[in-house]
Parts: structure tokens; sequence; C-alpha cells
DNA sequence: TCTGGGGTCCTAGGACCC
DNA sequence: TCTGGGGTCCTAGGACCC
């Protein structure tokens, strides 16, 4: 049996929220009307744009690209800065819009949905439902998303981003040919950066191009990933929707500096403080880490990493943040550093974890301490007790 | 490039074992 | 040892997504 996809997606979602919040707090203007993108602190070297405005799209600005270039875009450009918070609020007002439709929703990000309606459509068609679902959003919860109708997640992706917003489009079998194989292949999910250029130098300009070439060669080139790329062009794709709860594998914090450091204490001292965020996120899921893994992003914006297994899994602060001070020492080379960052994975549930022969008892000891300061934190908030003082990562440039 | 932060998945090469 | 081949595990780096 077919089955019946839809995609989602939130039109500029931070921007539109931020303008929602906005016009609800009594703001006259709705900043989706003029010049305007969601961006990061300059002061703090996170000036990028994160969501535009369409009106802000027409002078070129695109997601990702400095606010200095977007300016030179367009200097009459109104900047706003983001609010995760919210974000997640108005996230979750459109899930349960979606649930009265079916349960298995897959929240694909925080601002686009697959809906999988093969067993709820009960005699009415996907498109009537997708319609429905565009209107009412639009006039309950004040912003607009573009709906992709199709037969599976990647068809339906595609579709959702043809022309926006506030559109239903759809993408059968026999449209591929008519709506997707004309766009150029830069267009297809997963086709990044890097793949681009090189695709266009084996003579694929088109998703047709691709999905008309030769898939062995595509192999050779891209291997797995030259595989599925072929298939996406050809609209073939049998994921599923996955509407269950998953586990995440794995959990990471990093932070890019307002000014370069090359100064290894200071530099411990922001690690500790991204530990002690890692492994709280860590023990609120109830999972424990055995691989650490410490990156740097250097002034030149030269990446490197280190990881280390541990012998036992932990979700203990002490031995991760030991670990990581390891990795850091063997990294750090006296550059100038612009970015650090701390990650765990090859995550276990708490109490699945085979017990190790060894020292699994300090193990738990550690991390019964860490429990114990964790509820704290719960009762007088997160600032007051983590050990690395009432650090803040902006409050240490002062 | 005045270039964020949080993820997932894949690959190549080396160590080590039989 | 002037040493073969295959498998597994680990690490570093990179591609891609929103």
């Amino acid at each position: 049996m077919e089955r019946q996809i839809l995609h989602v997606d939130v039109n500029n979602a931070f921007l539109s929220w931020t303008a929602v919040e906005m016009l609800k707090n009594g703001e006259t203007i709705d900043i989706r009307e003029i010049p305007a993108v969601i961006g990061g602190d300059e002061a703090q070297r996170k000036g990028v744009v994160l969501a535009k405005s369409m009106k802000a799209k027409q002078f070129g600005i695109v997601t990702g690209e400095t606010l200095y270039s977007a300016r030179k875009k367009c200097p009459q450009i109104k900047v706003y800065m983001g609010n995760h918070s919210m974000y997640k609020q108005y996230s979750d007002k459109l899930y349960n819009l979606l649930l009265e439709y079916t349960d298995e929703i897959e929240r694909f990000s925080i601002d686009e949905c697959f809906l999988d309606l093969t067993h709820f459509l009960r005699g009415e068609s996907l498109i009537n439902i997708a319609k429905e679902i565009s209107k009412r959003v639009k006039e309950e919860l004040k912003f607009t998303v573009n709906i992709g109708v199709a037969n599976n997640k990647l068809l339906a992706k595609m579709a959702s981003d043809f022309t926006k917003p506030d559109k239903v489009h759809t993408l059968y079998k026999e449209e591929i040919k008519t709506k997707m194989w004309v766009l150029p292949v830069s267009d297809l999910f997963m086709v990044g950066r890097k793949s681009i250029p090189k695709l266009e130098k084996m003579g694929i300009k088109t998703i047709g191009d691709l999905a008309n070439k030769d898939i062995n060669i595509l192999i050779k080139q891209f291997g797995k990933h030259g595989k599925m790329m072929w298939e996406y062009a050809n609209g073939i794709d049998n994921s599923e929707v996955i509407y269950k709860y998953t586990e995440p594998k794995c959990v990471g914090n990093s932070v890019t500096f307002p000014n370069d450091i090359d100064n290894i204490e200071k530099l411990e001292e922001i690690l500790l403080a991204l530990t002690e965020q890692v492994t709280y996120r860590l023990r609120k899921y109830n999972l424990l880490a055995s691989v650490v893994n410490v990156q740097i992003k250097n002034n030149e914006f030269k990446v490197s990493s280190h990881q280390r297994k541990l012998s036992t899994s932990t979700s203990s602060t002490k031995i991760i943040y030991n670990t990581a001070k390891e990795l850091l020492k063997q990294l750090y080379k006296g550059e100038y550093i612009r970015l650090i960052g701390v990650q765990v994975s090859e995550l276990y549930k708490k109490d699945e974890t085979q017990l190790s022969l060894f020292d699994t008892n300090t193990n738990e000891k550690q991390e019964k301490i860490d429990e114990t300061l964790d509820k704290i934190k719960q009762k007088y908030g997160y600032e007051t007790i983590t050990r690395a003082g009432k650090l803040n990562i902006e409050k240490m440039f002062k």
C-alpha cells in the first residue's frame, strides 16, 4: 500500500515566531513585512543570520551568512535576537495541533514534522488534510507553514520546499519529472556544499541529470552517499516516519569565545563549565556515556578533535572532565583558539549497562554526588552550584 | 568569511588478533 | 622474519542537516 506522508515546514520559523510573539506583546510592526533577520550577538562573535523575512530574502540575504554581509546587501535591515525557549513553545503548539490528525509524527527539527497518515485518512484525501492543517495553523497559531504531500518522506520534504510561503504542494511519482528533475541539483536534500562542484564536474547540473547518471559511477565517486543521492534524485526513499521516542546518540556543548584564547587554564575552566552542562543533560536523560570527545577550532578555523573510549560508561562530571582535560592537553599546541566543545557518545540507558569487572563502585559514587548536586540545581537554579563557580561564559571576559 | 550550535552518519587508517 | 589475509575495534576527520 502506498504510504500517505506530509512534511510540515514552518515558514521562516524563528523570524515568524518572533513576529507573532512581538505582536502579542503589543508591537505594532509585523517584522515579517519588513527586511528583518534573526541573528546572533555580534559582540560575542555569533553574528550570523539564523532566519530572514521574505523582504530580507529579496535583498539576497541567506541563512548562515554574517550580519555584516547582510547589512552590506541591505543597510536598513532590522536585526532581532533569538530565544530558544520561545521557539520551543511555538513548536509544541504546532505539534499539538498536528496530533489531532495522526500520532505518527516525527519531529524532524524544531520547525519541521513528518506525518504518516496512511492509517488515519478515513476516506479523506491527503491533500485536503494538508489544506485543512495549513488553514488552521494560520488562523489559530498566526504563522504559516508549507506542506509537502507525497508517498514518502523525501518527496514530501522536497515538495514543501517548492514555492513559499503558505503553500501546499504535491509531489507524486508521476510529477517527479516535471516538478523535481528540472531543479538545480543543489536543491536536492543531502546534496551539500562539497558535493555540488564535484557533481558539476561530472556534468550534473539538475536533479534530473543526477537521476539519469549511472549509479555505479556515483558510488565510485561518493560511496554510500552517491547511492543515496541517486535514489533521492529518483524519488526513492523507504525510510519510516520515526514517531516513537528515540534516545539521543550523542550529547555535546560548544562555545565560540568573544575573543580568541591562548591560555590553557582559561580553556580548562570553560571546558569544565561545558562538561557540567553535558553531564547534567546526560543524567537528565538517565544515560551513561562511554566516549568523550573534545574539539577545538583555532583562529584560522581549523578544527581538530581527540576522543577517548572509557573503560566503563559514566555520567560523572569528574570522570568525564578529567578525560576531557587530558584530551585537551594532547590537542592544544599553544595557538589561538576560537571555539571549544565537548561531546559524549556511545550512550547507554542507565539500567542496561553491563557491569564492568572493575571500578563500577567509584563511578557510582561519583554519579551519586552529581545527582545530589543536580537536585540542588533544580531547587535553587542551575547557576548556584556549578563547580565552575558562577561561571558564565560571557562574564568570563569582563 | 567579520563564518553559531546541536546533531547524525560515514570513511580511512592504524592497532591488534587469529 | 625479507611475513598473508581477514576481521574487529578505535580514532580523526569530514559531509550533511536544521
